[in-house]
DNA sequence: GTGATTATATCGCCGTACGATATAGCCGAG
DNA sequence: CTCGGCTATATCGTACGGCGATATAATCAC
């Protein structure tokens, strides 16, 4: 499968794969962008970490850690840990309650 | 639980679930409208959802039936049903792998 | 020391979300 | 019959976010 998939327009939530990723553990945006690009399938580009990077940091979703040499390594916050568990679960629902309507046979 | 979640920014995916409504029969848009409401929780405003099934119509992921009075009703297409159908199971996917990270204890 | 890789950062375009607003037919209450 | 509320579709403007392109520089391999 060559990942050929039309698209439903703009699809993609990049700060859910990045909290994603970063409640597996402390990672720099580097780090980030290789793992959801592992997850997904889909390379996550600086230009979209970073600006969201910033954006849940700003948000108290993520926090930043000491620097270690070049790298500027992040952590998932109590809160951010909570809107994600949040967002997936509806996520879940949602993805079964659309599959049982698509008559899905158990994949 | 009121629903109150600071949100991820701009999160949402009108087009998503505008398929998800019409995947369990065809529907015009004010219903469209209420079923996702009742889906999701979040009002979705028309001018989300005309600028959204535009879109949707234009890539062939639903079609239109006749008019019923002042009711113009969707379908999903086939290709639409297909996209969707992938998209759930991505959604599905991640949500998983995600809850399980964040050390998901059966819910 | 030269080129590839690691790593962070910014700019700009454009698509999309979404609130506000407009229009109008239908229906029930009075 | 008329007034108000509900049904129903449509459009406009703003602001936000995705994402490709580009820049910069340190580190590493050979």
């Amino acid at each position: 499968m060559t990942n050929e998939m039309p698209e439903l327009g703009r699809f993609a939530e990049p700060s859910l794969y990045i909290l994603v990723s970063l409640s597996e553990g402390p990672k720099h945006g580097y780090a980030i962008m290789a793992d959801v690009e592992r997850i997904t399938g889909a390379p996550l580009g600086p230009g979209t970490l970073y600006g969201a990077l910033a954006r849940l940091e700003r948000r108290g979703l993520i926090e930043p850690l000491a620097p270690v040499e070049r790298r500027r390594p992040y952590r998932i916050t109590g809160q951010g840990a909570t809107i994600l568990r949040g967002q997936l679960e509806q996520m879940r629902g949602l993805a079964r309650a659309g599959l049982e309507r698509l008559g899905d046979q158990g994949t």
